[in-house]
DNA sequence: CTGAAAGCGCTTACAG
DNA sequence: CTGAAAGCGCTTACAG
């Protein structure tokens, strides 16, 4: 015989098959002496209890959420704002008693289905582009679905804080008194090519969380004129110094980053060039990151371990309202 | 009506509920004319495709595997070993189209029924102790078991280097011509308390890798005498700054660190206190951390990448034999 | 190329 | 306190 069901147990001790269930399940409803044969009965079979697969089928709940994230697994690692945001995810998930099931897409065909065929109850959408195939599928299957940063998209609800509110608060606290004002920006579609550019337009952002930012920045610019956006690869001080140095290159006198990661990169720069801050250039992020303050660096602050937590309570099922995530601008020395 | 059913589309196409399932699963089997009859009743019904739980059920198959980690996500998340042994769990998993489970643990109660719960076909053990009860449970399920470091478990592989000759090799070389070697330690048990040791037995360690290695270095020493074990809380280089220290005021010559991560630790302590490496201290650890190089830290290195790969593979039902991972010591500018 | 039937392993509302 | 029956949504080997 190979695993043992529960219909084994059931005849060997002479019960029905749902007496066994009652046993996993209500054990209280069932008489002590039956309950002791059935655990004596099902260790000796080696039978370890219900068939999670077969419960899920049964009871139509699978007990795990899905976290799509747009970007290979070993990104969504070594992101320090991705991990802080499933680590509110995992917190939830434990309380719960839930799965958590991860999903690693890079815009490749198979994505769609191994996202579809996950057996879980809800998912997570982190990091995707307006357009991401991932997003139809996912918003029809009518299971609740929360797109971290946006897009939205009708049969999900949308866990951010409200980006371009917060960039026009920062650009006009970072930009105040500058005469070049310049930003170092995220991606802006999924190819990620690294690149200099010149006030570029919003409707070729892909990601809604840069477009929004950029939009803020815009509001307080009014004119965008001639600024200067150096596009990274991805939220990485390291690798974001090369983008860093080409942006300095341009000589601007404030720059608004749109990570504290990718502020520190142009602290970094800064230094190696021996600019003053915030005197010869002013700098400003986001995310309040743990060395933000040490640095003495202006950022949006937010929580993303909270918004972690919302999107898996929505995942969930949770029914409360989405409410718009907080944010509120640190002022540190790093701006003027 | 909620979600629709294959029957549902069967049904309304005046076909059987198998023709609607070969639609999707052997589509070459079904006549064109059918084929795109099925799929425009499906779309105009809102059927997505086949349920994954149904599926599963039936197939016998989850597509998953499940990774038990021995600590919270955040912490799993935060340690750079950790997260190059995912990454290489997430290459495979991306490879064979299969999901991700991630199950942590802490020792609660409800560990054991999470993680048998867990709809996967397999499953890999990351950072566990010799009397984990999710050992028991896992090993029982007839499903593959991969164990990353150990313990040896019956109806599991086990995916290490040989920690033990590791360690002796490291020794060897670490505590060439020094007088008093010590020892900076990966926690001995779950509850992971700081504290400063002299000598400790094997036996009382509790996770395997770090028992390894301090017989290893036993091997080495033969008479382990007075030798200072700091104990850190995690692999965390700012976290062991106090235990490194505490280390440091025993007045060691060479120190074995149990990660680069804790090495660095150790030498950012030498360099507060103005100690010239290798000439006063020896230092080494293992891993060959990508910064190890520009430190000129001799270390172990091995490739948690590949062993998450392996452990993935074995989770997946691969039939070939457990090898033992490979190590080498590199040796640099660190021990004399 | 398509269908009738069986069954994956379990849980539930209902009787008794 | 326990059981007979139905059914969760699908896939498969077999006929035809």
């Amino acid at each position: 015989m190979s695993r043992p069901t529960m219909a084994d147990v059931a005849r060997r001790c002479g019960v029905s098959a749902m007496t066994v269930s009652y046993c996993y399940n209500q054990p209280d409803r069932v008489a002590p002496d039956t309950l002791r044969r059935v655990r004596e009965v099902a260790a000796e079979l080696g039978y370890r209890g219900p068939d999670p697969t077969a419960r899920s089928l049964r009871r139509r709940h699978n007990g795990a959420i899905g976290v799509v994230l747009g970007e290979h697994l070993a990104y969504a690692f070594e992101d320090p704002q991705a991990r802080r945001f499933l680590a509110g995810v995992a917190e939830v998930c434990r309380e719960r008693g839930s799965g958590l099931n991860l999903i690693p897409t890079t815009g490749a065909a198979d994505d769609v289905e191994r996202v579809r065929s996950a057996s879980v109850d809800g998912y997570i959408v982190w990091t995707t582009v307006d357009d991401d195939p991932v997003l139809d599928v996912v918003s029809g299957l009518g299971k609740p679905v929360a797109i971290h940063g946006g897009p939205a998209f009708a049969g999900a609800r949308v866990v951010s804080i409200d980006n371009r509110a917060s960039a026009r608060e920062l650009a006009a606290r970072t930009f105040a008194g500058a005469r070049r004002p310049a930003l170092l920006s995220f991606p802006f579609d999924r190819d990620r090519r690294p690149r200099l550019e010149t006030a570029p337009s919003p409707e070729t952002i892909a990601f809604p969380v840069t477009r929004e930012r950029l939009l803020g920045i815009y509001d307080h610019l009014g004119d965008p004129g001639g600024l200067p956006v150096a596009v990274v690869a991805r939220n990485d001080r390291d690798e974001a110094a090369k983008q860093a140095d080409a942006l300095l290159d341009t000589e601007p006198d404030a720059v608004i980053a749109m990570s504290d990661q990718l502020a520190f990169a142009v602290l970094d720069a800064a230094r190696r060039r021996g600019l003053r801050v915030p005197e010869d250039l002013a700098v400003a992020g986001w995310d309040d990151d743990p060395d933000a303050g040490r640095a003495g660096l202006t950022t949006v602050a937010q929580s993303l371990f909270d918004q972690g937590r919302d999107c898996a309570l929505i995942a969930l099922g949770s029914r409360e309202p989405g409410r718009t995530a907080e944010w509120t601008t640190t002022v540190r020395t790093s701006t003027r």
